[in-house]
DNA sequence: GCATAGTTTTGTCCTGGACAAAAATGCGGC
DNA sequence: GCCGCATTTTTGTCCAGGACAAAACTATGC
């Protein structure tokens, strides 16, 4: 009943979303609107795209990635859009970044988790995340929008990384300290890194921290906060997250919680955004989840916890 | 831009289809030819789908992945639905296994890592995963069916379990040994624990295996085969996955990967189909991915690699 | 009893139209 | 000159109903 395997390099519109991201209906919209991808068609007069297209389909998800939008790329000349992609290069990673690179070039899984392990005994957790960890995130990032780096090899990293990162967590005291801080994500929100991190910088500093993972719903999100007793609750957005559904979310959180406790939101986009809520503390950098973390203590001394 | 974000327990046609696996053409065909799912219009006219309706189309997809058909389904009254979903359904759970659901109900991080890592401890990785892991897996998906348990307490129990096993997995030997062994899932497939258990199994087994995690494009996962000189690679699928995407990917991967590696497929529901592909291995249950080694180790002695 | 031919079921594709959310742009007040 | 708000453009996702091949089932002949 599929009709998906064509002999060629031909792939039917299900192999092309499947491989590019784009559902079915945006790539007919497009062939609508812009003239492209415009497949050829087979016996049956289904869409057949040659894999030629594919791969500039990917070019393009690549750049609107980058904040450009499809109306703009269309319209690009040949020779214009392939100085955007050369142009979306940075400034030069320092040397240390574009070792590890070596190594997902060769796919090498063990040689990427030597290298992190290396360095995260070297540095310690919290100077290996900041100082190690992100920058290597955004310079892949960087790479994989050159087409320097495929999905593939970005999900070898972020695996060996995610397993260096849980291990040295787990290896941390799990005092009777506080806050007690609870992690997540909003729902349709997958990107677990930035809770990691959050998390990699905040246990070996003494809090009790608590990850369950993306995508949770708001109302578990609460019942899991009053229930369990926690001071704070630390969200992560990443940049695509759209802000309208972030804002009216915390707002309807912030209400729900109990009195006295904190919310941290953890997105680089979002801090731009002044709408001041209560309770709610924007974290625009990573390195402010640390100071975010002393002011709490300032506030809340541990020898007298009768305030509340 | 996304409609996603209905008030109540509402659901669109996107995240029914995200929920299902069922396509949402086939949602479309479905209503228009039987009547069901009949789901409420918001105010554009479009779709929404009450809870009870998402869960009895996912009572449907269990009974047709067990070879019913739609049509028959449909024409079932409701007495002879529940009659056939009782017959499906399991025995009681033993008493380990509720007990790690009552520190569910507490939303207590702590106990529940306790108690996993109390389990660990006795029974070692692989008695840990068959005996107790799955089967608390497959129990706490039934408390999610009957609503006894919400999202938010699954979120909690799985994070605390993927930190076990990652750790318990990377205190195990890397040995130089063979069968090399890439993990992922396709496109659109999330769940990362079938990959976290065949890789508690196989690795201590001396297995070298490498996890890049979920939803990895075809085209990535050949190259990466290719690239990292594996023999095997495994992949997992969920119930939900729509089998024929599954199967179509399955026969453009055997074909296009290295003569001699083969391809473990670990799903419940695919197994069933017999459609024999050159190459690929179907494991029905978790424990079949040790007689997989077996036989692998078998065809390939350690002293004579020459054989094809 | 089994293979083959015919029938029904079922999933996926098609066209072309619609519309709200997001992004970009224009405009007025400090 | 610059920031905040209103307006316009862009863009992704939804809809309806029709079509058809692959798969599943059924009937027929040897």
């Amino acid at each position: 009943m599929t009709r998906s395997d064509k002999p060629e390099d031909l792939l039917g519109i299900s192999a092309v979303e499947r491989d590019t991201g784009l559902l079915k209906e945006t790539l007919r919209v497009w062939e609508r609107r812009y003239g492209f991808p415009m497949p050829q068609r087979d016996a049956l007069g289904e869409r057949v795209y040659p894999r030629a297209q594919v791969e500039r389909l990917l070019q393009f998800r690549r750049l609107m990635d980058q904040g450009w939008r499809p109306g703009k790329l269309m319209a690009l000349s040949e020779a214009a859009l392939q100085a955007l992609l050369a142009s979306s290069a940075g400034a030069a990673p320092p040397p240390e970044v574009t070792a590890i690179l070596d190594t997902l070039a060769a796919r090498d899984a063990v040689a990427v988790r030597r290298c992190l392990g290396n360095r995260l005994a070297r540095d310690g957790l919290a100077r290996f995340v900041l100082e190690y960890a992100i920058p290597v995130c955004v310079e892949i990032g960087q790479a994989w929008a050159r087409g320097d780096l495929d999905v593939g090899q970005e999900h070898l990293f972020t695996e060996q990384l995610q397993n260096c990162l849980r291990e040295a967590i787990s290896q941390t005291d799990i005092e009777a300290s506080r806050p007690r801080i609870l992690l997540t994500t909003f729902p349709d929100e997958q990107h677990t890194l930035g809770l990691l991190f959050a998390e990699a910088l905040l246990a070996p500093a003494g809090a009790r921290c608590s990850s369950i993972g993306a995508s949770t719903p708001l109302a578990d999100i609460s019942r899991t906060m009053l229930d369990g007793d926690f001071d704070v609750l630390a969200l992560s957005f990443s940049a695509a997250f759209p802000a309208r559904q972030a804002l009216s979310g915390l707002q309807e959180l912030a209400a729900r919680l109990r009195e006295g406790s904190e919310i941290w939101v953890g997105s680089a986009v979002l801090a731009a955004k002044p709408k001041a809520l209560p309770g709610v503390r924007y974290l625009a950098r990573m390195e402010d989840t640390l100071s975010a973390l002393e002011t709490w203590r300032d506030a809340h001394p541990p020898a007298g916890p009768a305030a509340g």
